[in-house]
DNA sequence: CCTTCTATGTGCAAAAATTCACAATAGCTG
DNA sequence: CAGCTATTGTGAATTTTTGCACATAGAAGG
């Protein structure tokens, strides 16, 4: 059994989330069970792969026949930590800002956004879904240990956002979703995740001209 | 000299992005000359690996001084394909995609709309930013030649998603952007990249777990 | 023009990730 | 219950990526 000797490589972690996917749509499908080589071509990995990822956390299938669906999933959920809610607030109230407050796979994978900050006074007081109102971020340092808000989800410009960061951090916020442009500096103790569209767009570009 | 020996890794692509956003801090703060130690630090990765990532293109520094700000960051955006201008279509007008069209960062760095299609006859004929107006997604087999088309962004919900995208690909569309959580099946000739929050963010709820 | 200083470019070793390939084993069949 | 089939779990081989460490070369100063 590997689970216990050895560490966890990141991109397996990266991975898992892309299984879940299609085993969502095979558990709607009620499909009993799925062989790691179905799985895999479902999520255009190796079959391989499939098995050594899942293998590092536990031994989910049966052999001769696969894995069951509903079983498997709620493994990989339970891993990583989706079988749970979790408290999110929004700094940058914008275009995107609101796209991403009114998304409904946030929602429905247990992710609730409980408040939302922004600078312009335009914004601030506004009522929002839920009950939520649009507030200034300096009530951040406040809100977030009364709310329980345990991930920060930035959509600020760039140029605030490193700030936004850090009110985050000091008022206790550990992980933080971040979609502007920059690199975020962040304590040893905190975890973040850089969402940037352009970077895509460029990987994009960059293949396509060489396709001819 | 590496470049013309070897295939370029994947990883170096994708750093390249990473590099070039600090560049354009630099070149606003008129700093001329950076040292692959300083903008190693400000991308948080190693020295060495800056180096070796430029020197598949080009010797683009000067020993014993550096590399010069204003001509690293051209270089890079030549081997991106950003020093040109790309033709975007949107598929998918809702929260998310209105969001998107709106994005600044996108005009910015060469990324234009050129179409948008929804399939929602509330929102077709609507007129938006430069005279764009939106389209029944069956228009895109046309407009795609017509306007020169090069990539698409869907941000349609999942279950359109690999319907729009092969009408992207059969309209010679050969590039895709893809917002939709699901796995978009392409032809060989053609490149997907893929965007997805809520990966990012069961990516955090599994560090943040692990974190106590 | 020679010496010193600094930071690049890169060969090489180490580490990490992927893939192969097969032994182990569960279920099925007669 | 023995033999067959299918598919897992995993050791080993392979490939890819990273990072060290240093020779190399440009610039600056005497």
């Amino acid at each position: 059994m590997l689970r216990n000797h050895k560490k966890i490589p990141e991109p397996t972690i990266e991975r898992l989330p892309l299984y879940s996917r299609p085993l969502e749509e095979l558990l709607k499908a009620e499909v009993p069970v799925v062989s790691s080589d179905t799985l895999a071509k479902l999520c255009g990995v190796n079959p391989a792969q499939v098995r050594k990822d899942l293998a590092y956390f536990g031994e989910f299938g049966v052999r001769g026949v696969g894995y069951e669906v509903a079983s498997l999933l709620k493994e990989i959920k339970k891993i990583l930590g989706t079988d749970r809610k979790w408290r999110l607030c929004l700094v940058g109230f914008g275009n995107l800002g609101s796209a991403l407050f009114e998304n409904h796979n946030f929602r429905r994978r247990g992710y609730t956004f409980v408040a939302v900050f922004d600078s312009d006074p335009a914004k601030i007081g506004r009522i929002l879904e839920n009950g939520i109102v649009v507030e200034h971020p300096k009530k951040i340092k406040e809100a977030v240990p009364r709310l329980h808000i345990q991930i920060g989800v930035i959509a600020t410009p760039p140029f605030k956002a490193q700030r936004v960061a850090e009110m985050l951090f000091s008022a206790g916020v550990r992980a933080v979703l971040n979609f502007a442009p920059i690199q975020i500096r962040k304590p040893e103790c905190c975890v973040v995740e850089n969402v940037d569209f352009t970077i895509s767009l460029e990987n994009l570009a960059y293949h396509l001209a060489k396709l001819h």
